[in-house]
DNA sequence: CTTGGCACTCAGGAACACAGAGTGCTAGAT
DNA sequence: ATCTAGCACTCTGTGTTCCTGAGTGCCAAG
């Protein structure tokens, strides 16, 4: 049904009308792309495409404009990855080395993002499950307080203040602080609540009050930040494209953890370390745009994903390879520390 | 030359004009609020406040509508703070208390301001010069390496990794963590550099170049830290608003943290617990908006500011009221903490 | 299967008229 | 001295009409 030329016109109109932001007519397509066929020959195609459903005209004689089934197949049939120029991947790589702590990865690969596809950027925070406890602290701050600090081995620090049940001294604390450690420095998050499980009845008896509020503020913590943190930028490259669905929004969802969650993690399959793209309509929410995502981190486990969101017209290849090469860069930052 | 009627026909215009966001004529504003006088008088008052530049006209044969030196004068003679209702401020309370730690009361707050205006809500980070040192944290990553942590008394942590230039064993990192919390714990941040200068030459040689390692960092902790990180919330409130500078401007300078400071900080003056409205083309850049902004902070040390950007078009009354509910209620709760 | 020709459609722009809101001014009323 | 009423004038915004040009679909010939 569909023969070559077809999918070259198809290819043609996509790559056109990307970058004009107009339909595009079958002239135009025949002159500049050569085609080596006329006009005539190329309306045919078109008809036979729009038949097909992969592309549709947004009124009588006007050219025509791809479908989300005719991106779809752009980009899983027509289009190969972007890779980016030898001097962006330089431009990643020092920017992204600068970072001094887990947040600075974050914030700057979000900002890198969102300059290099001039598109909004979306990075969730690597998820602590499969990372592990490198120290537990606990601070004083008066005699019925005290601060819990959770620092994790990808660098993440977890803080909460805890009103103990009663006055628990400074030497006690050390105390309670130093059989934490012994049992859960280097263990995986996910198995510290069967660790902590018992561990009251382990101490002494007057530890037990204060140890229980503790390790279940501390499980507490755990939970809470199973879903992740996820920070965007770029918004103001919103402010140019147009979608379809109103710019608000987009800003809301951008605003809302959870959506924005959903978005990203709908994007995820067999394979996460692959580039996932999802295409207006296949969308949850926001039917108006794509998002290009992919996880990232340490080869085998990956932490967390990252990815673009922007209008359904945008240039894939380029996006895909600006996504893909990032997050390899942040993964072997994040590998390195 | 501006009696009190002309003050009131000024009045009725502003908050004609932030409802209806159409150029108000005088038939309407004679009929709307009760004046007493007929149209034809209040089009000489009009006539008067334009010659001295409180109002505009878009275009001969159009209503009036209040410039940036309107705005001025109504905020600060014809117009009172609108205090909010009991209900709100419920809400507020609420909401707020359920924070658990200081990102959290942040984030909260933002947004909180955000949907309390139905505006763009801006919070610095509480800057960390007042504060005082409430224990600074090593963990030994490897034997070259240690994570610094610091802990402030706003619950404020600061976490950095360091290399060290030479391998030091466990024991030696814990005997530096002594000396460190020994001469820092309590102190003000502003105080950490001199405390520090000396303090390498006080140690056993052969710790004296992991020691100059890890306060230089710590000092450069908190030289970053000085201009301090902002946040915003409330985004999506732009896109209905029509902004004479353009929309990405703003989104731009949200996003940009530096300009951010620029205009918060813009707004300080001699009683930083004061409410401040910059409107209009008295900013330095975004010269399309206005900012409501005041400092918080325990009573007499203020310890940040927080505000709103909108259309130099707002109901002043009612986001001042907000800006200033919000700002209490933080201070309260960081007092409490 | 491709191509040239031709009639048809429709969005977008230009020209135009017109109603309505609002103003400024002047002369009379209070 | 100030307010008011009346009136002529000036615009913007809207609706109408017309026209052009890009683009299509279809048909018949190569």
């Amino acid at each position: 049904m569909l023969d070559d030329r077809k999918l070259a016109v198809l290819r043609a109109i996509v790559e056109d009308y990307v970058s004009t932001n107009e339909p595009v007519g079958s002239k135009a397509l025949a002159e500049r792309h050569n085609l080596k066929v006329s006009p005539a020959t190329v309306r045919n195609d078109m008809a036979a495409l729009e038949e097909e459903g992969y592309i549709t005209q947004p009124h009588t004689s006007a050219g025509r404009v791809p479908t989300d089934k005719g991106y779809r197949l752009f980009v899983d049939r027509l289009s190969q990855v972007k890779p980016l120029s030898a001097a962006e991947r330089r431009a990643i790589e020092t920017f992204l080395a600068g970072a001094v702590d887990l947040d600075d990865v974050v914030t700057r690969t979000v900002r890198l993002l969102a300059q290099l596809t001039r598109q909004v950027a979306v990075v969730q925070y690597p998820t602590l499950t499969r990372s592990t406890v490198r120290h537990v602290e606990l601070v004083p701050l008066n005699e019925r307080r005290v601060m819990l600090v959770l620092i994790t081995n990808t660098g993440r620090v977890e803080q909460r203040v805890i009103e103990l049940p009663e006055a628990v001294d400074d030497t006690r604390i050390a105390h309670l602080r130093a059989v934490f450690n012994a049992s859960l420095d280097g263990c995986g998050l996910s198995n510290v609540p069967e660790l902590v499980a018992d561990m009251p009845e382990r101490l002494p008896v007057e530890d037990r009050p204060a140890a229980a509020t503790i390790l279940s503020v501390l499980l507490e913590t755990l939970v809470e930040r199973h879903d992740e943190k996820i920070v965007f930028a770029g918004a103001a490259n919103l402010a140019g494209a147009d979608f379809t669905t109103g710019l608000r929004d987009v800003l809301e969802a951008l605003e809302e953890q959870v959506v924005l969650m959903r978005l990203l993690g709908e994007t995820t399959n067999d394979t996460p370390s692959a580039l996932t793209v999802r295409i207006g309509s296949e969308n949850p929410y926001l039917r108006g745009t794509s998002i290009v995502a992919t996880g990232y981190g340490s080869g085998d486990n990956q932490l967390a994903r990252l990815g673009v969101l922007g209008p359904t017209r945008m240039d894939y290849p380029v996006t895909m390879g600006a996504v893909r090469a990032v997050a390899r860069y942040v993964s072997q930052i994040l590998a390195a520390s």
